[in-house]
DNA sequence: TCGAAGATTCTA
DNA sequence: AGAATCTTCGAA
């Protein structure tokens, strides 16, 4: 279950890829919605996005971290550890629990591979703030995690 | 063609 | 607090 994400846009958000101009990497932030964006950071990374807005307008939602569960053994393995909050509380740990790498780019999240499923039907209180990790857009509350989750990222310096 | 920076994580 | 580690961008 998605418990933190982050909204990422185009020419008004100095904080995006897509700030700038459309390039090779960001070019999925340009495609059509429903698509996952993965790329790589920091040499050791990949960070997964969904493509949310229409093409050639750019938009996409950053995941940030995911409450487990199902296939909770097999993401132990992939993460080396046994400890369920540190399976996926962070943009670069869920991709690898996930195992979710660049040939997700571009990649249709309504396939069987990869996918959202419907969350249940409870109500979260959602709480927000300024995104992370990033030095320009900080007055952008773009940053959404649902209150109280213990499988949210831990805050960063 | 090269140098710098980056939507992070792990370890000391 | 600092290193690991490599891709991408933009200028030369």
């Amino acid at each position: 279950m998605i418990v933190e994400t982050e909204a990422y846009t185009g020419k008004n958000d100095p904080g995006s890829h897509a700030y700038k101009r459309r390039t090779l990497r960001n070019e999925p932030m340009f495609g059509p919605p429903g698509r996952a964006y993965v790329y790589f950071c920091y040499g050791n990374h990949f960070l997964f996005n969904i493509v949310t807005e229409k093409q050639d307008t750019p938009g996409a939602v950053l995941i940030r971290a995911l409450e487990p569960r199902a296939g909770v053994e097999i993401m132990k393995k992939l993460r080396k550890t046994k400890d369920e909050i540190k399976l996926t509380n962070g943009p670069g740990k869920l991709t690898q629990a996930l195992a979710i790498d660049r040939n997700h780019n571009c990649a249709d999240l309504r396939g069987d591979e990869l996918f959202v499923a419907p969350g249940p039907a409870k109500k979260y209180k959602i709480s927000a703030g300024s995104r992370i990790g990033i030095k320009q857009g900080l007055d952008k509350k773009w940053r959404f995690w649902i209150k109280g989750s213990k499988f949210v990222s831990v805050r960063q310096k």
